[in-house]
DNA sequence: TTTGTTGTAACCATTGACATTACATAAGTG
DNA sequence: CACTTATGTAATGTCAATGGTTACAACAAA
């Protein structure tokens, strides 16, 4: 399976609540038309990373603020912030193996120490990326391509 | 989304097919006991495994032949396939982002560096476990315990 | 020819993703 | 206080993938 949208839909809206701080508010409904999607798969969005803490949102008058600095977000937060499954866990094990089976019975400790690797592998590559990043790029390419 | 256990089913079934060989032959019926699920989702999966080229299955007879020696065969390898959805990403990226909106129209040239280097990172690390390792260590538990 | 096994088709149930409508709730503003 | 604008969330629907199950044709060896 794939990593569902919910986690680019998620950087997508950083990015706009970042470029477009200031000019105008960014609300579901603005977000939605940027994503192409609808205002209400946005607002639960929000309401993961509310639940996080990574954002606060502004009910009635609309309109979304960051809590912490941009460079202290990372991929990682923003991915456990809307993929939160199966305990955290990335790969999904076939439950109950045999314990009559010599290998049924000792296949989770062979590979458990193996998969979890894997997983920080992806994890501390997610670590290196931060929101400012993707700020700072964002308004970089914007500014070239307005020239 | 998590991955799929085809994934760890699979490699269950080489460390089956390593453990038991010579001793007894190792049927679908056999492994679906020892993973405790349906034959037939084992023979889907050999099916695949089949098809990547990594195994030769006897019809009318039974057993499993590996292909290439078990150091040659990584977890990527395996993963490849039996997990070969939506075009190897791992990420589902949102589709059609709007063109109308500066984000939107350069979200995927922002991001699709970003995302490639973290599934990279993931599919590196599988690269470093082989089945003979899988073998080894299943051998050497498994002496262990029985003394 | 009989037996044991694989390959597949045809279903079914469950789950998760994403979409959509509807509406109560919460601010601000005139 | 009403009005306007947004959010939060429930309810419902569609679709695809997973995993399970039964059934049976094709196949190989004794």
């Amino acid at each position: 399976m794939q990593i569902s949208s919910r986690f680019t839909i998620a950087l997508h809206i950083f990015t706009c609540v970042e470029y477009f701080k200031g000019e105008c508010k960014v609300t579901s409904d603005f977000l939605a038309k940027s994503i192409n999607t609808n205002p209400v798969i946005i607002r639960r969005i929000l309401g993961q990373l509310s639940k996080a803490g990574l954002i606060k949102v502004a009910r009635g008058t609309g309109g979304i603020d960051v809590t912490r600095p941009l460079g202290d977000i990372t991929f990682l937060d923003v991915y456990r912030a809307v993929e939160c499954i199966g305990g955290d866990e990335l790969f999904h094990f076939h439950e109950n193996p045999s314990p009559d089976c010599p290998v049924g019975r000792n296949i989770h400790a062979l590979l458990d120490d193996k998969l979890i690797s894997i997983q920080e592998a992806m994890e501390e590559k997610m670590k290196e990326y931060t929101l400012d990043d993707l700020r700072r790029e964002a308004i970089q390419e914007l500014d070239r391509q307005s020239l």
